[in-house]
RNA sequence: GGACAGGUGGCCGAGCGGCUGAAGGCGUCGGUUUGCUAAACCGGUAUAGGAGUUAAUACUCUUAUCGCGGGUUCGAAUCCCGCCCUGUCCGCCA
């Protein structure tokens, strides 16, 4: 969430913000709310004030005339109950003044507060601007030296594409069939080698993190607390997105959600708390299973692995310094190490500068991994898929929005207490990397060669589908 | 799931209706003393919100917070109710 005393400084900047991101959220109103909160506020402070001062020097009074008064009898009696009446007059209207600035304040708050949870973090300056996704900038595209972006696969190659699909059915990987059995539409079961590749690149990914980039493996869970996405920003507008756990309709304890990205559990690890400068960066990362509802997405990407309501990722988070600097250069390191992994698989991608209109409430600048997927895109006139980008990963600067609503902070070198930056990428989602993976090593006989760095991670297989 | 016990500041721990934002201790920070270190002594040491003074560091006033929420009361860490969590024993179980 964002600094509402920033809000109140600078409501231009926050009117500004919504407009580039395209939402819509009315600063106007969150102002006058505000505004009013606070003058209530000021009111109950005070008569609030004046009862302690009052209940520490009448109260003990009260006290002992109370015990006076019940020994007593007749004239003296009733003056002593006079003297009650008078002392009790004046807390008594304070206490309904109290009251009655709660009254006023719980009627503005539940607007109040639900409108400042949906304020969006300002995209960054250099941030273009744009619409939606038509609107992202590429900043540069990768390719292994045998590949040219400019032919066709056919070209490229000197066969036509399988889709990834066709492949998984072929060498027996993946069983849709089964997995829609079980659980739905957009379920499946990954099977033999299909279960081992999946495997392998994210041990692969999970051991690059901690070997190579010396990040901290996690372990975290998967189903939390209503707090752990409010405060890691996916609620309230993400809300139709996660599974909900209804434990309180059992009668006992509260609601749960799965989570959808291993983000929730590794920024919910130090919520509420005081880092010290020392402690920073914290730099982590974790396989999690993830969970989506993919709501409002009924019909698109129905074939295949590609959008599915359950899979796996390897995510890396950063928590640094209130620095702008920092935030950019650890950003810059993520995203090298995702080149670094694709580019080991010998994957052609691309690196997309997301526009305003295209990034979260939460972030404040954005990089998407687009794979190149032969068996994407339209099916062109030889009636084989011309292929497409597909995003595989994304890369995001989350500023202090995170940090503030999860109330993590860390104590600077001057030793005041200062909310922290967060950010986090994608390190390998599977199995929707499996996609590239397999239609970009499918060989013309239909067999799959093994990255070589996965290898290892497979039993020393090199080859799927090989006689 | 059943039966007890308990949740107080960075930690331990007292308090069980007003004098308690909270004793005492530990820790920690600043200082004094001392060949150095240690020890001893003195002083400070929660967080958040609001208002104000200041160029700013900062300071002053004020409110809230003793697991969370509600109630009783002129007044609640303290009494009552609900919930959550932790510990121990029993039951069940990867």
């Amino acid at each position: 969430m964002i600094d509402l005393k920033e809000l109140r400084e600078y409501p231009d900047r926050f009117r500004q913000g919504v407009a580039d991101k395209g939402m819509s959220v009315d600063i106007d109103r969150l102002l006058a709310l505000d505004e009013a909160r606070r003058s209530i506020l000021t009111r109950q402070e005070s008569a609030r004030a004046e009862q302690n001062r009052i209940s520490k020097e009448a109260g003990p009074k009260l006290g002992q005339l109370k015990g006076k008064s019940k020994g007593a009898h007749g004239e003296e009696k009733a003056a002593l109950e006079a003297a009650i009446t008078q002392l009790e007059a004046r807390p008594a209207a304070l206490k309904l003044e109290i009251q009655e600035c709660e009254h006023r304040l719980l009627a503005i708050e539940p607007e109040w507060k639900s409108l400042w949870m949906q304020v969006p973090q300002p995209p960054a300056a250099d941030v273009p601007k744009g619409q939606g996704s038509e609107d992202n900038v590429e900043i540069r595209r990768w390719a292994p030296p045998q590949w040219d972006f400019q032919k066709t696969f056919e070209q490229n190659r000197g066969f036509k594409p399988r889709t990834h699909v066709e492949l998984l059915k072929l060498h027996r990987l993946a069983d849709f069939e089964r997995g829609v059995k079980m659980s739905g539409t957009r379920h499946y079961v990954l099977t033999g080698l299909g279960m081992r590749l999946h495997q392998a690149v994210l041990r692969y990914a999970v051991d690059f993190m901690a070997d190579a980039r010396g990040f901290t493996p996690m372990g975290v869970p998967v189903i939390v607390k209503e707090e752990c996405m409010v405060g890691t920003g996916f609620f309230p507008a993400g809300r139709e997105q996660a599974y909900h756990i209804e434990e309180s309709r059992r009668g006992s304890g509260h609601d749960l959600f799965l989570t959808g990205t291993g983000e929730v559990g590794l920024m919910g690890i130090h919520a509420d708390e005081i880092l010290n400068l020392e402690d920073l960066p914290l730099k982590y990362c974790t396989v999690s299973t993830c969970f989506r509802r993919e709501a409002g997405a009924a019909g698109k990407d129905t074939a295949g692995l590609y959008r599915i309501h359950q899979f796996d990722k390897v995510e890396q988070v950063v928590v640094c310094e209130a620095n702008d600097a920092q935030s950019r250069a650890w950003h810059a390191q993520m995203i090298e190490t995702v080149e670094t992994i694709l580019q080991s698989f010998k994957l052609p991608y691309r690196l997309l500068q997301c526009c305003t209109g295209d990034l979260g409430v939460k972030n404040e600048d954005m990089i998407d991994i687009e794979s190149w997927m032969p068996g994407r895109g339209e099916i062109g006139l030889d009636g084989s898929p011309q292929g497409a980008f597909g995003e595989t990963h994304s890369a995001s600067r989350l500023r202090d929005f995170q940090c503030r609503r999860l109330n993590l902070r860390y104590k600077d070198a001057q030793g005041k207490t200062q909310f922290a930056f967060a950010l986090n990428n994608t390190v390998i989602a599977s199995p929707r990397v499996l996609i590239p993976i397999l239609e970009m090593h499918q060989q013309a006989d239909g067999s799959i060669i093994v990255p070589p760095v996965l290898r290892p991670y497979m039993g020393g297989i090199g080859q799927i589908g090989a006689d």
